[in-house]
DNA sequence: TAGGTAGTCAACCAGTTGGTTGATAACCCT
DNA sequence: AGGGTTATCAACCAACTGGTTGACTACCTA
């Protein structure tokens, strides 16, 4: 699985999105983190390392205790991603409109036109998962 | 499934982001689609499903086609969700520098103050899934 | 009206996920 | 040395995912 798929998958879930959230404003260690959660300690042990193979979350060494840590860096990319295709679509809509007043103005046949687009031939990063 | 979960895990996948991807410069009809692919048209007509579960995606109805429409507005949430904790984790960073400049011009002992929170006690939106 | 085209629905399968319990490891403190 | 904490590992289970194939529906066109 690729990154960017990691990343997504590991937020898609409330209770990690929950520990994100309680982890951005400071470092805590497991025990208490999976306090508020009502299941066992293992589960949300198994959260964090979903969140640690996303790279979202570091552990250090601190005698028993394995403080967890906010990598907030990480979560870049995936903005960066959404915004470009948000943005992306938004600026074609707008040309749309302007497309659409033209017609308008000209003469005009409706929509059709605007959905006939040469097919592309782009793969995903990577099919499998 | 809460909405951010069902988008997160709805973006969780290549395929799914690619067609995202390609929806942005323009509606196309499922055949289009999922031309590109090395799988059935039955695959990639259930992602699109899953896309459409989560909002991302929408389809009208023309003759035997369903042209499939990506509405970018549902990303907007999702990027607000993560702005919103990177900002948090960001601050935190610079704060903590400061308070490390502050403990260091003192006297100081390591970070381990930094490291003691009161307990939260918040549940996340929903537990199951 | 018959046939091709576009798409969905249903059943199935293997692999993954999110949870459980029980055992074990590593460490601190008497 | 022994006991209590903190966390991980391992085995297990039910539900979900991402893909398959086959059958079916809806529509256009000759």
């Amino acid at each position: 699985m690729d990154q960017l798929s990691r990343t997504f998958a590991a937020l898609a879930d409330p209770t990690r999105r929950d520990l994100v959230a309680r982890l951005a404003s400071g470092d805590a260690s497991v025990a208490e983190l999976a306090a508020p959660y009502a299941m066992s300690l293992q589960a949300v042990s198994k959260h964090l390392s979903v969140l640690e193979r996303a790279g979202l979350v570091s552990k250090r060494r601190e005698a028993q205790r394995r403080p967890v840590h906010l990598e907030a860096e990480v979560l870049a990319p995936v903005t960066d991603w959404l915004e470009l295709y948000r943005r992306r679509a938004e600026d074609r809509y707008q040309r749309l409109d302007a497309v659409l007043a033209e017609l308008a103005a000209d003469e005009a046949y409706p929509q059709t036109a605007v959905f006939a687009r040469p097919p592309r031939n782009n793969q995903p990063e990577g099919t499998n998962r």
